[in-house]
DNA sequence: CCAATTAAACAACAGTGTTGCCAAATTATC
DNA sequence: GATAATTTGGCAACACTGTTGTTTAATTGG
C-alpha cells in the first residue's frame, strides 16, 4: 500500500497514464479494447481519450470494417510527438542514440574514448553527440545515461569505477544537464540494460539481465519492475563468492565469480563458472529467466547460453515449480543506451502533462 | 503502475485502509494527525472515520487538554474487535498462538511432534490448538501457518521438505481450512518470520531475515514488503555455493552454505561461513540490514551477530554508501507464528469490510 | 466573562467514473 | 435496394469522491 492518500486528480492521472501505456504496448488499440483491458467502462475511456488527443499524443485511425457494426477506431501513439536520447558510457567507448516516443531507435553515434579518459572528456563526447542527435527532433524529453558502477542513481553521482582513475564522486548527471540543457537520468549500465528488456513490454517474469564485459553485473527485474535497491547499488553480482579459498580478485576478496570467469582457461569453463553463480541467484530470488548480454556473450552467444543452461540443469532441483529460461539478448550493443532512453520515456508516460 | 483502472470505490477503499493502518502503526492518532500523515484534507478524514467507527474497528477517546483550543480526539484500534491465529510447523514441533487485531500475542500453545509425523498428525495438532485458542475470542479472521519449505504459497501446498517422508504435494492449507472452518494462509517459515518484522511497522529498509535451524533460509523485505518470488520460492539461501569443489550437500550439490555451516568445527566457524554467503546477498540486493533468527542463533546470539558483522566488514568495500546493520531478532521462538498471524491481519487491514 | 485558538462537523462544490440512452456506421438478410 | 441487426462512440444524468468555505464545540488565557 502506498503511504499517501489518493484524491481524484490522482485517479485521473493514473487512468490517463494507464491508457497511454496500454496503447503503446499493443501498438494501437480501440476504445473498446482499452475498456476491456483496463476494467474501466467504455464511457470512462471515451472521456479520457480526447484529453490525450488534445495533448498531441494520440492519432485516431479509421479502420476498414472487418465484421458487422461500426468499425473500431484505432488509437496510436504519435511517435514523433516526443523524443528521448540514451547514452552508454563504457571503460573505453561511448554510444548515444535517439528514439521516438515509442522507444524506436532513429539514429545513433558512438566511438572510442582514450585510455584513462577524464570526466570532462566523457561529458564532452556525450554532450556533442546529444546535440547532433537532437537537431530537428521536436520535443526532446531528456537524456538517459547508462554507466559502469558503482554509482548513485538518486544523486546522479558516479562513485568511481575500478580501473578509471580520476573518477571519484563525479556528479555526472548535473554536469551533463548543464552542458545539454536537458533533464538527465544516470543509472548503472546493468540497470538500463534490464530496463530495455522491460519497457514498454513489461511482464512479471522474474528476470536477471546479466551483463558480461570487463566486469560482471546483473540488472534485476522483479515484480514487473527494475529493482535498484535502497542505495541504487543492487546487482553487484561479479563479486559473489564461488570459492572462499580461491584466487585473489581485484576487489580484495577471493574466488569471486569475476576473477574465476576472467581467468578461466576457455570460454566454456568461464561460462560454466558464471552458471554456478547464477544458480545461486535463481534460488535466492526464485528467478524464471536469465538474459545474457554484454561483449563477452556477443563473442560466443551459443557457448554462454548452452553452458549456463546445462549448469543450471545440474544444480537446480528443477521440478515443475522451478523452471528457468536462459536466452541471449537480441538488442546487441544498443541494449544499454536504448534502455537509458527508455528510462526517460517511462517517466513521461507516468505523467504526460 | 498497476495494470488496472482505478474507480471511486477503489479510492475510498484505499483511503479507508490507509487511515486504519496509520492508526495501528502509531498506536492511536487524532483526525488532524491523520490528515497530516496521509496528505488528505481534515474533511476527507472526518468523512471516513465514522465509517470505521460504525464497523466497530475504532474507539474514540477524549484527550485531556494540553494547550489552547479544543483537544484532539484520539482514535484507537479496537484491539478485541477481531483476532487472528498463527502457527509454526517445524520438523519436530509445532506452535500456535492467538493475537488481537493489533497483532499483540494473547495466548499460545505448542508441543513436540513425533519423529516422522504424518500430515494428518500435523493437521490434528494445529487444528486442536486452534480450536482451544479460538474459544471466547470473537471475530477470528483466519489461521496463518509458517512451515518449512519448499511450498507453494498461492496454492497452499507443501511441496515436500527434506527429511520429512510422506510430505509430498500436501494441500495443507485446504486440509486445515476444512478442519478449522477458518480461512487459512500457508507460507514458508522464513517468509512469516520476515513478515513479523515488517508488520505493522513497515519501513523501507532492505532487510534479510535469516532463519538458522536445521536448514538455512532467508525472508526478503524489499521496497517495504515481503518478496516471495513468482513461484513463492524465493529465499532458498541455504544451498548457495561457497565452495564449488567443496563437500557434498544433502541437496546433491557441493559446498553449500548449509553443509559447510552444519559441519563446521565450532559455532564461530559456522557463523563465519554464513557471513560469507550473506556478504554475497548484501551485494546483490543492496541490503541494509541482516536480522538473525532461529534456533541456532538463539543458542549463541552474540557469536552469530559479532562473527557475521566482522565477516561482512572484511568482505564488503563498505564506504558510506554501503552500510549494513546486523542484529539478532528479539521475538524469539514466536517469530514464525506471530508473523503467520500477522499475514492474516494484514489482509484484513487492506479491506476491512 | 470574553477573546483567542484549535478541533471537528456541516454545506456547497468540482471532479471522477458509471449508468442509461441515442446517433452513426457497417453488415447481413429479405 | 430496403430493412433489420449489430457494434462503436458520444451525450446527459447520476452517484460518489475529496475539497473548499463556513459554522459549531471545546478549551486556555486574560
Amino acid at each position: 500500500m502506498s503511504e499517501t492518500g489518493v484524491n481524484l486528480r490522482g485517479v485521473r492521472q493514473h487512468n490517463r497514464a494507464l491508457l497511454l501505456t496500454h496503447i503503446l504496448r499493443a501498438g494501437g488499440l480501440s476504445r473498446v479494447e482499452l475498456a476491456e483491458r483496463t476494467g474501466l467502462t467504455q464511457q470512462a475511456v471515451s472521456k479520457i481519450v480526447p484529453e490525450l488527443v488534445a495533448l498531441g499524443l494520440l492519432d485516431e485511425e479509421r479502420q476498414p470494417a472487418s465484421g458487422v457494426g461500426k468499425p473500431r477506431t484505432l488509437l496510436r501513439i504519435r511517435a514523433h510527438a516526443r523524443h528521448a536520447i540514451g547514452a552508454r558510457l563504457d571503460r573505453d567507448e561511448f554510444h548515444v542514440l535517439r528514439t521516438d516516443l515509442t522507444g524506436a531507435v532513429e539514429a545513433s553515434i558512438g566511438g572510442p574514448l582514450p585510455l584513462g579518459f577524464t570526466p570532462e572528456q566523457a561529458v564532452t563526447a556525450i554532450a556533442d553527440a546529444t546535440r547532433q542527435l537532437a537537431v530537428g527532433a521536436e520535443g526532446v524529453l531528456g537524456l538517459g545515461v547508462g554507466a559502469v558502477g558503482p554509482l548513485d542513481h538518486d544523486a546522479g553521482i558516479v562513485r568511481g569505477a575500478t580501473n578509471m582513475p580520476g573518477w571519484h564522486d563525479i556528479p555526472l548527471r548535473d554536469l551533463l544537464a548543464e552542458r545539454t540543457g536537458l533533464p538527465v537520468t544516470l543509472d548503472k549500465n546493468t540497470n538500463t540494460a534490464a530496463f530495455a528488456r522491460n519497457w514498454p513490454h513489461a511482464d512479471n517474469t522474474a528476470t536477471a539481465v546479466v551483463l558480461v564485459g570487463t566486469g560482471i553485473g546483473v540488472g534485476l527485474l522483479i515484480d514487473g519492475r527494475l529493482y535498484r535497491g535502497p542505495r541504487t547499488n543492487a546487482g553487484e553480482f561479479g563479486h559473489t563468492t564461488l570459492a572462499f579459498d580461491g584466487p585473489r580478485c581485484g576487489c580484495g576478496r577471493r574466488g569471486c565469480v569475476e576473477v574465476l570467469h576472467n581467468t578461466a582457461a576457455d570460454t566454456e569453463t568461464a561460462a560454466g563458472l558464471l552458471g554456478i553463480g547464477l544458480a545461486d541467484l535463481v534460488q535466492v530470488l526464485d528467478l524464471e529467466r536469465i538474459v545474457l548480454a554484454g561483449r563477452a556473450v556477443r563473442a560466443a552467444p551459443e557457448v554462454y547460453r548452452d553452458t549456463v543452461l546445462a549448469r543450471l540443469g545440474e544444480l537446480l532441483p528443477l521440478p515443475r515449480w522451478q523452471r528457468i529460461e536462459v536466452e541471449v539478448d537480441g538488442l546487441g550493443e544498443k541494449i544499454v543506451s536504448r534502455g537509458a532512453a527508455a528510462e526517460v520515456l517511462s517517466k513521461f508516460f507516468v505523467d504526460p502533462r
